[in-house]
RNA sequence: GGGCUCGUGGUCUAGUGGUUAUGACAUCGCUCUCACACAGCGAAGGCCGCCGGUUCAAAUCCGGCCGAGCCCA
C-alpha cells in the first residue's frame, strides 16, 4: 500500500499547529537559535521561490530543533511598498494618484490582510514551521513605530540628513515616479554633433539631448581613449553658453559611442548622476517641475523642454557649432500614464548616512559566516561602487509615513519618541510653528524607502527598546537567510541599520539562496509560459517531495526546477514508508534471544557514517549533501541489504532492536527535510516506546558503539549475499525458493557470517573452494604521496607491474634505486573463473546450486 | 559594460589535481520477491563548453573565448 502523503499532511500540520509543537519557549534554558526570517511579501499568491527558499529556511529551524536549541522562527509578513498598491490599482481598477490618499492606504491595508490567511496556509502546506506566536507585519503601527524611531535616533545622531538629489518626475502630471513606474518605449531621436572649442583645439560632442547644455558641468573621456588624453585637464567653452567646463576623465565612458567624449549634466540620466557624485561636480537645475528650462538657460529659460531643443539646435547651426546629426533608437523613459518622456529632476530627500560607513561596512562583512562564501563578494563590490548615501524618502502612499514637518522655507521638525508611531499628514506636530521662522508646519507627505522597514527586522525581533532584557539575550540573532537577489539591499542596509544603531552585527551567520529557474533554465515569466505553480506539484508530490528537489539544490546556485527529482522524492518517501511498514508488522512477534551478528555491526558502522555526514553537512547548510549521503543510506544500505538480511532472523530480539534504532535513527536525522513521512513513521511506530509527543522533541541521533572488526566480516557477509541474490535472480530462481548449495571461491581465507548467508540465500549449505580464480587487473593507481615521490617516473613504475603483476604479491617492489611498499600501489582487478557461472566480487567470487 | 556564479552521458547532477567520472530521471532486458512493481537485478549511453598554459599527472589550477543566470541605488 503506497505512503498516502495527502492524508498524513493534512494530519500532522494540524497536530504540529495544535500541540505547537515549533512554538517558541521563551522560559528554556536552551541557547537560543534564532533564524531573522524574511518577512513574506503580501502580495498573495505562492511563488515556486517563496516555496523553495522557505523550505530550506525551514530545515535549517528544525534541524537546530532536533539539535536540541529553542529554536526562535518568527512567522512575519512585509505589507509595505508599491507591488501591493499596484494590486490595489488593478483589483479596484483606479489609479493611486487620482484617489484619495487616506481610502487608498486603507485599501491597500485591506488588501494585503485579505492574503495573509492563504500565505499562512501555503507555509502549513509546506510543512513550514513558521511561529505564529511571534508573528509580526510591516505595516503593523507597532513596527512601524519602531521603523519611526530608529530614523530619529539616527537623526539625532547626525546619520539622518535632508538633501538633494534626483527623482525621475512627470513634467506634466508633476509627480515624483517610481521606477517600476516608468514605462521605457522605444524613440527614434536624434543624435546630435556639436562642437566645443577650447584654446586651439576643439571636441566633437554626441549628445541627444542639446537643451541640456546648460547644466553641461563637464566633459568626459576614456583615460585609455589616445585620441583625447593631450585634452584632459583642458577647458572649452560651452556653444553659445558663455561657460566654460573642464575635460575630465572617467572609466565609465565609452569610447566608441560617438566620438568618444561625453557631455556630463547636472542631471540628464544616471551615469551623469553617478559622474556628479564622484567627481564632486555641482548640481545645476536646468529643469523645473513643469518641464521649463530655468534660469541656468539664459535666454532659453521658461521655453518647455522640446521648444527650446529646437530653438538650441537653430542657434547652434547659426553659430556653425552643429556638425551633423543622425537618427538613432533609443530607450526613453517615459510616464506610465501621460506617456510624456520624464526628466531627472533635483528634488529635497532624505538620506541615511552610508559613505562614510563603506570601510566599516566590509568589516561588519567580514565578520559573519557567509554560506556560501562567495556571496560575501558581492556584497563587498557593492559597498565599494556606492557612489551616493542612502535615499530613503519615496514619493508614495502605502509606506511607513517619514515623521517629520516641515515650514515653508524648508526647516524641518522631526517628530518626538514617544508620538511614535506617528502620520504626519493626521497627527499634529511637536510643535506648532518652525521653531527657526515661526512659520506653520506642514507634514511630510513623503513615506520611507520599504527597506527602512525591513532592515530593522532583526531589531524588532529582538525586542529592540522594547524589552531590554530580551534584546540583550536574542541580539545578536543566529542566521539571516535570504535570497541572493536582495543582497545589496535587504542585507546592506541591515548590516548597515544594525550596526549604526547598535553597534553590533545583526546577526551571526548569513545563508544565500539562488534562484529556481524554469524547467528551461530560464527565468519563469508568465509571458513565455515556463511558470511552475507549487500548489499543482504540492498536490502531485506532496510536501516532502517538493522539498527533496529544495534540497538537492545547492546553495546560492541557480537551479532549473526538476519535476523527476519530485518523482524520487516520492519514490523516497514510499520507500521509508514500506521500510516502516515492514518493521509495524514485525512488531512484539519476537520470541529467540540472540546477539549482534557482523552484519548488525556493519549496518551501525554505516548509520554512524551517514549522521556524521548529515550533520556535518547540516551545519554547513549543504543541503544537497545531507541528503544524498542520508538517500543513500536509507536507500542502498538498510533497505536493499540490511532489511533483506535481517528477515530470516527477525524473530530475534537483538535484531529487532538493532533495526528499530536504525531505523528512528535515520527518520530522526532526516526529519528537517522531510518533516512528514519522519512524523508519520514516528506516530505509527516509535512513538509509544520512545515517549516523545512528536519526532522533533527527539535529538538528532548520537553514534551507536559497534566492533570494527566484525563490521568489516559484516561488509564482506553483505557482498557475498548480494551477488548469490543476484545469481538466483539471473538463473530465474526465485528469490523466495530454497536452493540446495551455495559456493564461496577464493584464492585466501574468506571470513563471513555464514549463519546471515544461508539465511539470506536460503541454502542448506555452504561451502568454501580455494584457487582457480583467474585475476585481471583493471587500473592500477598509486597513493598520491608515491606520485609526488616518482613524479616523472611513475609511468615507468605502474608499467612495470603492468607486465609482471606477480610483484603485488611481494611486499616490498625494488624500482629505481628503491624499495616500494605494495600497500601503497592501489590494484583494482576483476576475478573470474573460467567455466562456472559466478559473480566476483572484491577479491572472491561466489556460485550456487538449485 | 562591470561584479559574482554556472557549463560533466538524451535530460539534469555529484565530483575542485592522482589515471575505469557519481547518482537520478528517461531508454532497453529479466523478475510479482513473504515492506515496497512508486520495487529489485542488469545493460546501453560521456573525447567532463571551446582553445591555450602550468604539472610526471587537469573535469579539477591559470589565461582567453563562447553560452546561461543574478545584481548594478
Amino acid at each position: 500500500m503506497p505512503y498516502d502523503f495527502k492524508e498524513s499532511e493534512r494530519k500532522w500540520s494540524a497536530f504540529w499547529n495544535e500541540e505547537r509543537v515549533f512554538q517558541y519557549n521563551f522560559n528554556s534554558d536552551k541557547t537560543t537559535y534564532s533564524i531573522d526570517t524574511p518577512p513574506r511579501y503580501a502580495s498573495g499568491k505562492m511563488h515556486i521561490g517563496h516555496a523553495f527558499h522557505y523550505s530550506h529556511i525551514d530545515m535549517v529551524a528544525k534541524y537546530h530543533k532536533i539539535r536540541g536549541e529553542e529554536v526562535f522562527f518568527p512567522l512575519c509578513f512585509d505589507v509595505n511598498g508599491m507591488p501591493i498598491e499596484v494590486n490595489v490599482e488593478k483589483k479596484y481598477g483606479i489609479k493611486m494618484r487620482d484617489y484619495d490618499r487616506q481610502k487608498f492606504v486603507k485599501l491597500c491595508e485591506e488588501f494585503a490582510e485579505s492574503n495573509i490567511n492563504a500565505m499562512i496556509g501555503q507555509f502549513h502546506s509546506l510543512g513550514i514551521s513558521a511561529d505564529p506566536s511571534l508573528y509580526f507585519k510591516t505595516d503593523s503601527e507597532m513596527y512601524r513605530k519602531y521603523t519611526q524611531i530608529s530614523f530619529i535616533r539616527l537623526y539625532e545622531k547626525g546619520l539622518a540628513y535632508k538633501g538633494k538629489h534626483p527623482v525621475n518626475w512627470c513634467p506634466r502630471c508633476e509627480t515624483a515616479i517610481a521606477e517600476s513606474e516608468i514605462v521605457y518605449e522605444e524613440r527614434e531621436v536624434s543624435l546630435n554633433n556639436i562642437r566645443f572649442k577650447g584654446d586651439g583645439f576643439e571636441i566633437v560632442i554626441s549628445t541627444t539631448r542639446p537643451e541640456l547644455i546648460p547644466a553641461c558641468v563637464a566633459i568626459a573621456v576614456n583615460p585609455k581613449d589616445q585620441r583625447q588624453s593631450h585634452l584632459v585637464g583642458k577647458t572649452v567653452k560651452l556653444p553659445i553658453f558663455d561657460k566654460k567646463v573642464s575635460i575630465i576623465t572617467d572609466e565609465d565612458v565609452l569610447m566608441d559611442f560617438g566620438t568618444g567624449a561625453e557631455m556630463i549634466c547636472s542631471v540628464g540620466d544616471k551615469a551623469d548622476l553617478k559622474m556628479i557624485y564622484k567627481h564632486s561636480l555641482p548640481f545645476l537645475k536646468s529643469i523645473d517641475e513643469r518641464g521649463r528650462l530655468t534660469e541656468v538657460a539664459g535666454k532659453y529659460s521658461g521655453l518647455q523642454v522640446k521648444e527650446a531643443k529646437k530653438e538650441i539646435i537653430e542657434d547652434l547651426k547659426i553659430s556653425g557649432d552643429f556638425i551633423s546629426n543622425t537618427q538613432i533608437k533609443q530607450n526613453v523613459g517615459t510616464c506610465w500614464r501621460c506617456g510624456t518622456p520624464l526628466e531627472f529632476l533635483q528634488k529635497g530627500q532624505w538620506f541615511i548616512k552610508s559613505i562614510d560607513f563603506k570601510e566599516d561596512l566590509k568589516k561588519w562583512s567580514e565578520k559573519l559566516g557567509w554560506h556560501p562564501l562567495f556571496m560575501k563578494k558581492r556584497l563587498d563590490d557593492w559597498v565599494d561602487s556606492l557612489s551616493w548615501d542612502w535615499v530613503v524618502s519615496r514619493q508614495r502612499y502605502f509606506a511607513t509615513p517619514i515623521p517629520v514637518w516641515e515650514c515653508k522655507n524648508g526647516h524641518q521638525v522631526v517628530a518626538k519618541e514617544e508620538q511614535c508611531y506617528v502620520d504626519p499628514l493626521i497627527d499634529p506636530p511637536p510643535a506648532k510653528n518652525c521653531p527657526t521662522c515661526h512659520l506653520p508646519l506642514q507634514g511630510s507627505e513623503e513615506v520611507f524607502d520599504t527597506w527602512m522597514d525591513s532592515s530593522i527586522s532583526s531589531l524588532f525581533n529582538t525586542f529592540y527598546l522594547r524589552d531590554e532584557k530580551l534584546f540583550k539575550k536574542l541580539y545578536p540573532m543566529s542566521l539571516r537567510p535570504q535570497g541572493q537577489d536582495i543582497i545589496r539591499t535587504w542585507a546592506y542596509y541591515s548590516l548597515l541599520r544594525g550596526n549604526l544603531l547598535t553597534g553590533e552585527n545583526p546577526w551571526k551567520e548569513i545563508m544565500i539562496d539562488g534562484n529556481i529557474m524554469a524547467p528551461d533554465g530560464r527565468p519563469m515569466h508568465a509571458s513565455w509560459g515556463n511558470v511552475v505553480d507549487p500548489k499543482i506539484l504540492l498536490e502531485k508530490y506532496g510536501a516532502d517531495a517538493f522539498r527533496y528537489f529544495t534540497a538537492s539544490c545547492s546553495l546560492g546556485e541557480d537551479t532549473a526546477f526538476r519535476e523527476r527529482d519530485l518523482v524520487r522524492g516520492q519514490r523516497l518517501m514510499n520507500k521509508i514508508f514500506n521500510l516502516v511498514s515492514f518493521l509495524e508488522f514485525y512488531k512484539g512477534k519476537q520470541t529467540e534471544n540472540d546477539g549482534l551478528r557482523p552484519v548488525d555491526h556493519w549496518i551501525l558502522r554505516q548509520m554512524n557514517g551517514a549522521i556524521e555526514q548529515v550533520g556535518e553537512a547540516m551545519n554547513n547548510f549543504e543541503f544537497d549533501r545531507a541528503i544524498r549521503v542520508a538517500e543513500s543510506f536509507v536507500w542502498h544500505d538498510l533497505a536493499d541489504n540490511y532489511v533483506e538480511i535481517v528477515k530470516h532472523r527477525i524473530k530475534g530480539f537483538k535484531t529487532y532492536e538493532t533495526i528499530y534504532r536504525v531505523l528512528l535513527s535515520s527518520i530522526t536525522m532526516i526529519s528537517p527535510i522531510f518533516p512528514f513521512i519522519s512524523e508519520d513513521s514516528y506516530q505509527r511506530l516509535f512513538r509509544v516506546n520512545e515517549g516523545k509527543r512528536s519526532v522533533f522533541e527527539l535529538e538528532f541521533p548520537g553514534k551507536i558503539s559497534f566492533n570494527d572488526r566484525d563490521a568489516i566480516l559484516g561488509e564482506t557477509t553483505v557482498e557475498a549475499i548480494a551477488m548469490m541474490r543476484d545469481l538466483k535472480v539471473k538463473e530465474k530462481i526465485s528469490l523466495s525458493d530454497d536452493i540446495s548449495s551455495a559456493s564461496i571461491f577464493a584464492s585466501s581465507d574468506i571470513k563471513l557470517d555464514e549463519d546471515d548467508v544461508r539465511g539470506t540465500i536460503r541454502s542448506g549449505t555452504l561451502s568454501y573452494e580455494k584457487g582457480a580464480i583467474d585475476e585481471k587487473i583493471l587500473s592500477l593507481k598509486l597513493i598520491p604521496e608515491l606520485y609526488s615521490t616518482l613524479r616523472e617516473k611513475a609511468d615507468a613504475f605502474l608499467k612495470n607491474i603492468k607486465e609482471n603483476p606477480s610483484l603485488l604479491e611481494r611486499e616490498k617492489i625494488e624500482f629505481d634505486g628503491r624499495s616500494i611498499s605494495t600497500n601503497d600501489v592501489i590494484a583494482t582487478k576483476s576475478y573470474s573463473i573460467q567455466g562456472r557461472n559466478v559473480n566476483c566480487g572484491n577479491g572472491f567470487c561466489v556460485s550456487i546450486s538449485k
